[in-house]
DNA sequence: CATAGAATTGAAAACGGTTTTCAGTATGAG
DNA sequence: CTCATACTGAAAACCGTTTTCAATTCTATG
C-alpha cells in the first residue's frame, strides 16, 4: 500500500470524514496515478476492485480530496475535469500530449518574472499557472 | 469601429465565411472586451444590438474566432469557457481576480526555464501555458 | 437589379457531464 | 453490540453545449 494512499485516508479521517469502501477505492486509484484521470476513468478503474462504487461518489470524494488540496484539478485543450496528486511545493506540470503522463517541476525563477509584471502592471499577483505540455522520453521515440 | 472588429470581420469573409449580422454583433462584443466573457455573456451583450441573436451563433461564431486563433480559451478556477482576443505575441495573460479584467504580457525570459526542465525530464516541449491572478490596481484599492 | 442556390439562422430537441434527492446501508462512537 | 448518523448508489434533475431542421439571408451570377 502506497505511503501516500495512507496518508490521504489518514488525513480524511483526521478531518471527521468516514472511511468507506468506495472512498478507499477512489482513494487507491487517484493517489497512485501518474496521469490526470477524469471522474469517469476513476470511475471505471475503481471499480475493478470494488464493483459497487457509484460514479456520484467518485465526484464526491474527489471534491473532498481537492477541498484538503490533496488533488488538483488539471486543465488541457480536451478538457479540464482531471485530478492528479498535488504535491507540496512542486505545482507546475509537464503533460505528454500523447500518453497524459505527468511530471512535476518547480519554478523557483519565475518570482522575478512575477514581480517585474506586477510591478508594469501595477497588479498585486497572488496566484499563477504554469503547466508545459510535450512529449515525453518514450512517446517521443514512438512517434519518431 | 474598432480596427480590430474590422480586421476580424475581414478575417471571416476571407475564409470563405459571410458576414451576417448575428456574426457582425458577437464580433464587435468580443474583439472589444477587456474581460474574458462567457458565451452566455456575449449573447446577453450582443443581443443588445441585435435582439434576434441566437445563442446557438454565439457558439458557433466562437468556435471559427477560434479556429482563426483570433480568440482564446481562458481557463479558470471557476470555469474553463471564456474567450478573450489574441495578441499575436503576447500569449500570457495577468488576471484581476475581482473584476475579471485581463492585461497581457510577454514572457520572453521563459525559454531558459522550458529548455532546463526539457533536460531534466527528457520532455519535447511543444507548448506551455502561463496565466497570473491578482488583482488590478483599482481593485486593490477598492478592497482595501 | 433580380435570381437562385448554398450558407446561415434561431428554436427546439438531444446530449453528456455533473449535482441533487432520497430511501436504504454501513460506519464508528459509546 | 447498539444506535445515531454519515454515507451510499440509483434515479431524477440540472445546465451548458451540440445537433437537427425548416425557414431565412447572403452573395455570386446573370
Amino acid at each position: 500500500m502506497s505511503i501516500r494512499v495512507t496518508s490521504w485516508l489518514e488525513s480524511l479521517q483526521a478531518h471527521g470524514y468516514r472511511l468507506t469502501e468506495a472512498r478507499r477505492a477512489v482513494v487507491e486509484v487517484v493517489a497512485t496515478s501518474k496521469r490526470a484521470l477524469s471522474p469517469l476513468e476513476v470511475y471505471e478503474i475503481a471499480r475493478r476492485r470494488y464493483p459497487a462504487l457509484g460514479l456520484v461518489s467518485v465526484y464526491r470524494t474527489l471534491e473532498m480530496l481537492s477541498a484538503l488540496h490533496l488533488v488538483q484539478r488539471v486543465h488541457q485543450e480536451d478538457g479540464c475535469n482531471a485530478y492528479l496528486p498535488s504535491l507540496e511545493g512542486h505545482q507546475h506540470l509537464l503533460i505528454c500530449e500523447r500518453c497524459r503522463r505527468v511530471e512535476y517541476f518547480d519554478g523557483d525563477d519565475l518570482e522575478a518574472l512575477f514581480a517585474r509584471v506586477g510591478e508594469q502592471t501595477g497588479f498585486e499577483i497572488r496566484s499563477h499557472w504554469l503547466q508545459l505540455f510535450g512529449l515525453c522520453q518514450a512517446c517521443k521515440q514512438a512517434v519518431s
